[in-house]
DNA sequence: GTGGTCTAGACCACC
DNA sequence: GTGGTCTAGACCACA
């Protein structure tokens, strides 16, 4: 799982939500401890501060801590990295379903769409079996 | 319909987004003068020159065209701004469904989770009327 | 008004003080805009870096705004303001009555000694007359 | 009476104002000896060069001495203990009103403020009561 | 070796 | 000219 960036969004925000990605994913667990910032910012291929600034944002959500001269770990609260992926579910489901809303699609047009998209997904899937 | 911009994202990407929007919507009909340059830029509150810029873009697309001393004109091909409006549709899909996997849904937990947002929505309307 | 700072503590922590103090005080009114990152930062000859860190934060508290490219504002919220200013000054009470106690002090105590204080000072201000 | 740490100060810092603070408020007695680096490092929970850090720096207010080879101990001089509860009292109220001065508050109007603060926290004792 | 801070300097999009 | 971002590199306190 490498680190791909986007231009014209600024790096540590990207840095920010892959962490948290891989936070709320389990890829980095409940307590552990992170790679160090500059391993982190190496194997990311960016400046060390960049990489400081992401995870200083991070840490205003409580989803990381740092402990002095030890370094950075992932919360313990298991509860709160639950919470934060079930938010930012909910967060693109209401921004996907307002921006289909004002291309003007009913809610109901919306699902039966997306079950058109499945359907045809699933016919790729036997394809591909 | 007024005008409405987030911070952090160039305005005139947003300026661009929201003509768009209003031509695929059809308050902007097929083959309609749009507004002058300057008229919108006063209406939207931005700096002439950006809304140039944000015409200057969406022109490329072909969805307006320049007369010379005329204006700026809708274009009246109505399957272009169909096709266009089918395109946005679809990329917010595919985008969406990228992210919820990448959260770790299935694309049966998305549909599921969405039509639970459906029924609870359509809760909260019964309580408005 | 001069800058002055402690060393031994964040300059960009010190810095966002000082702004805090200056517009709870009305140094810098409602609704003003800030001189520049850059003015600000040759005023209290530190690097515009530095500067730019204690705003970015100062942002978070809603005191000040940014408008892309026009430049950074105090909050029109006068309320905030005053809300601000009587919050630090609880933190304040509070800290120091918890750390007079802390010292063996009782309420009644501090008091007390604050009135001493007090008189004192009167007296000082009659020698100075 | 446990011992806490703020993050973002230098822990041997903040023992070395937790033990002064045992010491002027009688809970480590005028010559009694003080528990050894190691006990005392373990019950803190810090490195013992950490705690060693703080020993070390408050031996040079006179408030310990060291005994070769029986250990450290609180000073003897029951005047020097007085004095120095004195005088961080003394500290604390100074800074406490130049602070709020600097937010703009008479003293006057601090101690006014204080006398409101310490009717509340008797009302809330009664509610406890 | 860890994170934290600061400086210097550069480039960019935007208005 | 404005704020925003990024890099490079340095130094420091701390454990």
């Amino acid at each position: 799982m490498g680190w791909i960036f986007e231009q014209n969004r600024p790096i540590y925000t990207q840095l920010l939500e892959q962490i948290q990605m891989r936070i709320v994913c389990g890829v980095y667990a409940p307590g552990e401890r992170l790679p160090s910032v500059r391993e982190l910012a190496q194997e990311a291929a960016v400046n060390p501060n960049t990489m400081q600034k992401a995870l200083a944002e991070l840490e205003r959500t409580s989803l990381i801590y740092t402990q002095r001269t030890a370094g950075r770990f992932v919360t313990e609260d298991a509860a709160l990295i639950r919470d934060c992926r079930r938010r930012l579910a909910m967060e693109k489901i209401e921004d996907f379903m307002k921006a289909m809303q004002e291309l003007g699609y009913s809610r109901e047009e919306i699902l039966a769409l997306m079950q058109q998209d499945q359907e045809m997904e699933e016919r790729n899937e036997e394809v591909r079996v």
